[in-house]
DNA sequence: AAATTTGGTAACATTTTGATACCGCCCGAG
DNA sequence: CTCGGGCGGTATCAAAATGTTACCAAATTT
């Protein structure tokens, strides 16, 4: 399943918040319901059924864990993410006991929110990020780990993996040399150094294609490369 | 939209950044606003509606995050790219929290920031370039940064590829050579010297028409360069 | 400790770009 | 009309920029 078909529900009274949640989890390909109490919530459990709900536990008049609580009561198994306020850790308890899946306090960061969302996900079985991708002779398993080229299997490194798994989700754009940088040596160093790149580049070329005779991976001169 | 409607506001205390930011930006054909503090930031929101703020996150008095943080509570919901020192890591989580787009750690390169620049206009909804330029039998890609003539894909340097670009965005409008010069070759010389670009634009001609048959690229003499 | 992965160095290859030089065409002066 | 000077076109070469890869070392994993 790809990430713009999983479905999350936010329920949380803070408009600003709200919003920001919906903005950044649709910027990362999920589709988004936010409420701002519990009220229709439950009507529209009855015509969608979402992936995930992230619940703020503190809602002004029903109480986030006990309105989950009354949906695990009719057969609703939705995974939940409570959210929290930092100083009541009691809640943090009380939260596993009604069933939630994760809980995040406040005030937190997306890029945990985001990592969250994808663990719960991955637990209860909706594949959220694809984990097998397929491109002409190349299929690609990310949890296995392993590549299969012209029916042959190959051992990539992790990096390379991840490398040509960027490659395979976005065949024939080019991927500028300073994107792949951003994505995978940026923390490493201070100043850019595009040669760790280029020596796993081409590693990478050598791997999926030592003869040459697919050019796979395409040099577009000044600028990146180009899966086709 | 066109991206010469596109209006940028620029947070930076440094001066000379702050400069080369406007300059880059509108080099791209946005309108640019720059700002060396918050100070009178807020009152000019008032009068214009920017698509985008590029705000330092380390900002003198008041604090950058706090400041778009302030302008949210208020309502204002304009996209923001953070930059940020690259030590204080702490900065990207908050960023976040802040409800940042995007952020970008200095020392950036201007592509990079483009590139993001460009990605947050286009989640915001904003068009800001058309990503694939057709006229005729020509289109030109880009996102995968290729240019087919005839079903024909052919290859164009990084130059060449810019300058067509430019063409197919004005066709039958003639472009002066003084214009195509202060575009591309500005920077690079001292005192205008055509040669360089006679030389390119006789290269590219060559490689988009090579048997002369469409004339694509006609010279009007004195003046400069007209596509059809 | 051994094996694997990843990064640095440097030599090498390739591609782009600009300078020079020369050719040819437009256009106006005569 | 035509001739010549200026402007633009382009082949060729040289320089600069960019990309590749072998080899070794450091870091990481097992």
């Amino acid at each position: 399943m790809k990430s713009d078909e999983v479905e999350i529900v936010i329920i949380e009274d803070e408009e600003d918040l709200l919003e920001l949640l919906e903005y950044h989890l649709q910027k990362e390909g999920y589709k988004v319901a936010g409420f701002l109490s519990t009220d229709t919530v439950e009507q529209f459990l009855q015509e969608e059924t979402p992936s995930l709900m992230i619940v703020d536990r503190n809602l002004p008049r029903v109480e986030g864990g006990k309105f989950v609580a009354s949906l695990r009561e009719i057969g609703y198994n939705i995974p939940v993410i409570f959210l929290t306020a930092k100083d009541r850790d009691s809640d943090i308890e009380d939260g596993f006991e009604y069933g939630c899946d994760d809980y995040i306090t406040k005030p937190f960061n997306f890029k945990e929110l985001l990592l969250r969302v994808r663990a719960v996900l991955k637990r209860s079985g909706v594949i959220d990020r694809q984990s097998v991708i397929k491109y002409k002779d190349i299929t690609l398993d990310r949890d296995a780990l392993s590549v299969t080229i012209d029916a042959k299997e190959i051992t990539l490194s992790p990096l390379e993996l991840e490398l040509l798994a960027l490659f395979l989700e976005n065949p024939s754009k080019t991927i500028l040399r300073e994107e792949l940088h951003d994505r995978f040596w940026k923390d490493k160093c201070e100043y850019p150094n595009y040669n760790a790149m280029n020596v796993t580049i081409s590693r990478l070329k050598k791997k999926i294609d030592p003869d040459k005779k697919h050019g796979w991976i395409k040099t577009v001169w000044g600028n990146g490369y180009k899966f086709e």
